[in-house]
RNA sequence: GCGGACGUGGUGGAAUUGGUAUACACAACAGACUUAAAAUCUGUCGCCUAUCAGGCAUGCGGGUUCAAGUCCCGCCGUCCGCACCA
């Protein structure tokens, strides 16, 4: 018997699909759609495995879906603009445009060696102006309709190549080509109002029924809504020259304000600006602070730092007691007002800070069953739930109570209100960097700011220009920059920032759905397409890219762009491909081929397959360059073929899980593909010819083989809607066996039973389809179809084979298991009791000792308690 | 540091609402076929007592329950995100 030749098949039935076209996506009432969505990725040059996991996946859902019945949109594009593009021009002076293209064309060859039932009549890549003039156009109307300002924030600066850095481009505070230590500089940058609808992102979140619970919760804390309250407190008369503006704080722990013992300003906060304009200290201290950097992390985890301002302000139930007042370098200026009071005893890094600092900690919550003479805090502040002491008329309060109590007192002074805050800061969109789409904005010394008017569109990146110094060459660019203001025709001179690229991958699923409109979208097209109802990616996108395409859609939607405003129906978070790492002993890291294994478990050691040298097996980690952990898909692709690939893929590990590559796992893919193409060749000869009705007679090995191969069928429906591939795989492995284990008999059975062989063959190959396409093309000929199995419907399961009418159930004695009983259907409790009672280890398992009580749970266990 | 997840045999994993733990695979081992190897087929396969049985096992330690991989509390380990990587 020939074996199945992945090489030669399927190019054949990928050409076969191009050529009929059948997976162009229209518009069609007559069907109810479905749009399946894979993250888009980045053209770096080659596909990687992740990719081939998350399009396998995505390609499932759809090839699924269109067998059921729906008019599927499927598409694929580019997330083109981005750093790397400058990186390679900078490093091999390569343009980032022909880079970026060269790239896309090596990874949609690639990709069409997948299989993928794509249509690729709707490739977009973000890079081209056909794609971003509509960028610039909708953000003219956000402009219009104030959703965009600007306004200053922070960059990182490397004052030795005068340019502006990406966080990944800072390590250890030093700019990663120059070496010098970065600091911060305030630019004039674009903004989306993405805070002004923090409220209504939390509260949509509650409707995202098919979105992980995992992800809304990262984005409900990301919002970070806090209720709580602005409080003022008065400057001491005796500490300071400037007394008659109060110092506004926002908390959420107004209970705890007797346990104060101090407060801290944001080294950007304006009452710091003015002390350090006389204070050169101080003025030190702030510019330290600057080097922390800007990202969270980086201020989060840096040691707590603080400078006396020597200041004092007033405790607000106390004239007398005043409280220094520190400016610290883990205030963030843009949250909350950009000053705390410190409760240490209650918050972990006021904490640290006051034992850095020599400050009071003074308990004032009491966990239950504490001693409150006697509580103290250690090295961990307490942040439960108690009762307050040692705070005066607050004392033996709840924590919900005392707030309230500190709100009403302060309130009726007028020395405090509640306040809602989020942590959710707006979306600064502005970049310097040349690569990415050019914000559509002239600088005109006269009239400020003009928009540049919707007929001069798009605004089109210069081709000529040098990567051999660093910074922006928008900015250093002979002509480009230099316009006549649109207003008043006086010389001025464009935005040279561009957008963030995160503005690019907001809004392409939408523009997938008339990909070539003349405008940023066909309204007839994106309402019938969204929204998107199976969204697949990464885990590492649950927050920033979906948040920013929930905002952006609401941005549009505003705009009247669009007419809804959650662009993603269902989102599916699919986990990572890793691999082991190698080590040689000097530390340097080897490619899997380089390496040989041998042993298994504990007794697993590596050595290298050339030289023969120790190698040191490190962790499983994500796959990366700089750990030569990758695998490439091509030569997967080229050694296995793409449906031993897909099948791999989707085997064993759960699909939110990460997967381990491993070579076992190929090759046993690659065993089964041939399995199956044996097992189906052998049933052509021996089944029924196709097409034809159900004989009347049906033996009881055809009736089994029925039963499994339509319980099969209605479990991998169930499981692929579900996204549960890994279970749906094993289902199929079952039938394939149960096929395999049917043909001896088939040799010179009756024809009820070669019915049921090519039914049961039938359905496997279906069930197959939407994993390994070429394959089951391949079988769907073999036994005798002449059209393609990319044009059958899935079958339904019939319900009359789905029903079983014996149960097996265990029996336990104290919740042991000791044996099992088989009874019909729908037996009553009494005839099960005596069932289970009479089996003989059941009785052994008793000891004669009385019986307490007899559980029984309908078809599932029965428990006899003694 | 903060936020979010995950942890089951040698390995990947399965296990409806708490109800027979280890389905389905991979690897390994034994046998068949073969001049031989590969491929293929058949069988064994959590651990410990040592046999027609019993005990112990789902990262570790507690708890709730007739019953816990699943629920609760506390640890340990691994991973993801932290706003200019995409």
């Amino acid at each position: 018997m020939e074996r199945y030749n992945a090489a030669e098949c399927e190019p054949r039935w990928q050409s076969i699909w191009e050529q009929k076209d059948i997976f162009k996506a229209s518009e069609d009432s007559s069907a109810p759609k479905y749009y399946v969505l894979e993250m888009f990725p980045y053209p770096s040059g080659r596909i990687h495995i992740g990719h081939v996991r998350n399009y396998t996946m995505g390609d499932v859902v759809a090839r699924y879906k269109r067998a059921k019945g729906f008019n599927v949109l499927h598409p694929m594009g580019w997330d083109a603009f981005g750093m790397p593009a400058e990186n390679a021009a900078m490093e091999r002076g390569i343009h980032p445009a022909g880079w970026t293209f060269d790239n896309i064309a090596a990874m949609r060859a690639q990709l069409k060696l997948m299989g993928l039932s794509i249509d690729w009549s709707r490739e977009i890549a973000t890079c081209h102006p056909g794609y971003y003039q509509h960028e610039q156009a909708m953000f003219l109307d956000f402009l219009e309709a104030d959703l965009a300002y600007r306004k200053k924030s922070k960059v990182n600066w490397d004052p030795v190549d005068h340019t502006v850095l990406a966080n990944e481009q800072v390590i250890d505070g030093r700019g990663w080509r120059s070496g010098a230590v970065v600091e911060q500089r305030e630019l004039s940058q674009w903004f989306l109002r993405i805070s002004d609808l923090s409220e209504e992102l939390i509260a949509a979140l509650d409707d995202l029924e098919r979105w992980p619970e995992k992800v809304r919760l990262m984005q409900r804390n990301w919002i970070g809504k806090s209720t709580g309250l602005l409080m003022r407190f008065r400057f001491d008369a005796a500490s300071a020259e400037s007394t008659a503006l109060p110092l506004e704080v926002y908390t959420t722990r107004p209970d705890t304000l007797f346990g104060a013992s101090f407060c801290a300003l944001s080294a950007e906060h304006p009452i710091t600006r003015e002390l350090a304009r006389s204070n050169p200290e101080l003025q030190q201290f702030v510019e330290e602070c600057r080097r922390v950097g800007t990202s969270e992390e980086e201020i989060e985890r840096a040691e707590k730092k603080g400078f006396d301002t020597g200041l004092r302000v007033v405790h607000p139930f106390d004239e007398n007691w005043t409280l220094p007042v520190y400016v610290a370098n883990f205030i963030l200026m843009d949250y909350g007002t950009g000053a705390i009071f410190g409760c240490p005893a209650h918050d972990q890094r006021d904490l640290d800070f006051a034992h850095a600092y020599g400050l009071g900690v003074v308990p004032v919550v009491i966990p239950q069953g504490e001693d409150p003479a006697a509580f103290e805090v250690g090295r961990e502040a307490y942040t439960g739930p108690g009762r307050i002491a040692n705070s005066r008329f607050l004392d033996g309060m709840s924590v919900d109570e005392a707030k309230a109590e500190v709100a009403r007192r302060l309130g009726a002074e007028g020395m405090g209100e509640p306040q809602t805050h989020y942590r959710l800061r707006d979306w600064g969109v502005s970049r310097q960097r040349y690569w990415g789409c050019p914000i559509p904005v002239i600088h005109c010394p006269d009239c400020g700011i003009v928009p540049v008017p919707k007929a001069d569109l798009p605004v089109v990146l210069p081709e000529d220009v040098s990567f051999d110094k660093p910074g922006n060459p928008l900015e250093r660019h002979p002509s480009w920059k230099h316009v006549s203001c649109p207003q008043c025709g006086a010389a001025a001179e464009r935005e040279t920032d561009t957008f963030d690229t995160f503005i690019d991958s907001s809004w392409y699923f939408t523009r997938f759905c008339s990909p070539r409109a003349e405008g940023p979208v066909d309204r007839a097209a994106a309402d019938y397409w969204l929204p998107v109802d199976q969204y697949i990616g990464g885990i590492e996108h649950a927050i920033l890219h979906l948040l920013y395409s929930r905002f952006y859609t609401r941005a549009m939607h505003r705009t009247g762009h669009v007419g809804l405003d959650e662009p993603f129906d269902g989102l599916f978070t699919q986990g990572m491909v890793v691999h082991e790492t190698y080590q040689d002993k000097d530390g340097n890291w080897l490619s899997p081929d380089e390496v040989r294994i041998t042993g298994e478990g504990a007794d697993r050691s590596a050595s290298h397959v050339d030289s023969g040298g120790e190698v040191t097996i490190g962790p499983i980690e994500k796959m990366s360059k700089s750990r030569r952990n990758t695998v490439d898909p091509a030569e997967i692709i080229e050694q296995y073929g793409a449906d031993t690939a897909r099948w791999f893929m989707l085997s064993d590990s759960p699909p939110e899980r990460d997967i381990e590559w491993t070579d076992a796992g190929i090759e046993g893919a690659s065993r089964f593909v041939q399995r199956l193409w044996r097992a189906v060749s052998q049933a052509a000869e021996l089944m029924s010819a196709p097409g034809q009705a159900e004989p009347a007679e049906m033996g009881a090995d055809g009736a089994e083989l029925r039963k499994q191969a339509h319980r099969a069928l209605q479990a991998v429906g169930a499981d692929i809607e579900g996204l549960r591939f890994n279970r749906a795989v094993a289902r199929i492995y079952e039938l394939t066996n149960a096929v395999n284990a049917a043909l001896p008999a088939a040799a010179k059975a009756d024809a009820g039973y070669r019915w049921a062989l090519r039914e049961a063959v039938e359905i496997l190959i279906v069930m197959i389809g939407p994993m390994m396409p070429h394959l089951a093309e391949e079988c769907w000929t073999r036994i005798g179809h002449q059209g393609l199995l990319a044009d059958v419907a899935w079958p339904e399961a019939d319900e009359a084979l789905l029903a079983e009418n014996m149960v097996t159930v265990a029996v336990q004695v104290n919740g042991k298991r000791k044996g099992e009983i088989s009874y019909p259907r729908g037996a009553d409790k009494a005839e099960v009791e005596s069932l289970a009672m009479g089996l003989d280890t059941v009785i052994r398992a008793m000891q004669d000792k009385p019986v307490k009580k007899v559980i029984i749970v309908p078809e599932r266990i029965v428990n006899v308690v003694v």
